[in-house]
DNA sequence: CTACCGATCCCCT
DNA sequence: GGGGATCGGTAGA
């Protein structure tokens, strides 16, 4: 065993394995996203298991489509998808290859970079029409006093804060020189106590939006919505 | 505190 | 043409 950093193939092991088992394991580990200026590194503390086409809520319920295609690659790829015409969220694909299985990653603790996240979300509020219509620096102000646990809290912010594009889709989180990458903690750290319940914005899936696929860290302060249940 | 509502656009059933 | 794995502002209890 060696000491610092997980091998990166223990995390492939982790994503090729069952998905629930998969998301339950990625609490704690690191979203990095290292491009030369201000590395940001943060903790994952919340995430939702989706399945494949048999999943009513997953994306991938109505087979491969244009948006969906990285859902069907490989484990520790990228599926990267724009919402409600503003808002890009990072997901994580699990394996086998074909199934389709992928974890949303809803929430990080920032551990470094808070600045580059600051800059990141004002980049992306400018980006609006609402931001040519409100006072100047309204959106400036507004972001600088965000609490830094609430930075990249919800899947939305993640990717503000973490500069997550359509470009970022299909990317490999496990390649340990890119420039979005995941990394695992050291293995003698014990997995952070957490808790589940059902996922957030998917009522629309009957009785599988009832099922407990939501993962978080426990203690928390960046996980999103009401902390929980 | 809760509840509603508008924003904004890609992809689809 | 409709709707969405969301967010933040505003109104009211």
């Amino acid at each position: 065993m060696r000491t610092g950093s997980r091998p990166s193939s223990d995390l492939a092991r982790l994503l090729g394995g069952p998905v629930l088992d998969a998301a339950r394991g990625l609490l704690g580990v690191h979203l990095v996203r290292d491009d030369g200026v201000e590395a940001r590194i943060a903790r994952i503390v919340e995430v939702e298991a989706y399945g494949g086409p048999d999943d009513l809520a997953s994306h991938a319920r109505f087979g491969p489509t244009a948006r969906n295609g990285s859902m069907f690659g490989s484990p520790g790829k990228a599926y990267v998808y724009g919402v409600y015409g503003m808002h890009t969220c990072l997901n994580i694909v699990c394996g086998p290859v074909g199934t389709a299985r992928a974890i949303l990653v809803r929430a990080v603790e920032p551990l470094a970079g808070v600045p580059a996240m600051r800059e990141a979300r004002h980049a992306k509020a400018l980006a609006t029409r609402r931001a040519e219509r409100d006072a100047p620096g309204r959106a400036a102000t507004r972001i600088a006093t965000i609490p830094v646990m609430r930075l990249a809290s919800g899947p939305g912010n993640v990717g503000a804060a973490f500069s997550i594009v359509r470009a970022d889709d299909g990317c490999d989180l496990l390649d340990p020189a890119g420039m979005l990458r995941l990394e695992a903690q050291p293995g003698a750290d014990p997995l952070p106590a957490s808790a589940s319940g059902p996922r957030i914005g998917v009522g629309f899936a009957g009785a599988w939006a009832e099922r407990p696929w939501r993962f978080w860290v426990a203690d928390s302060a960046a996980v999103s919505g009401r902390r929980g249940r």
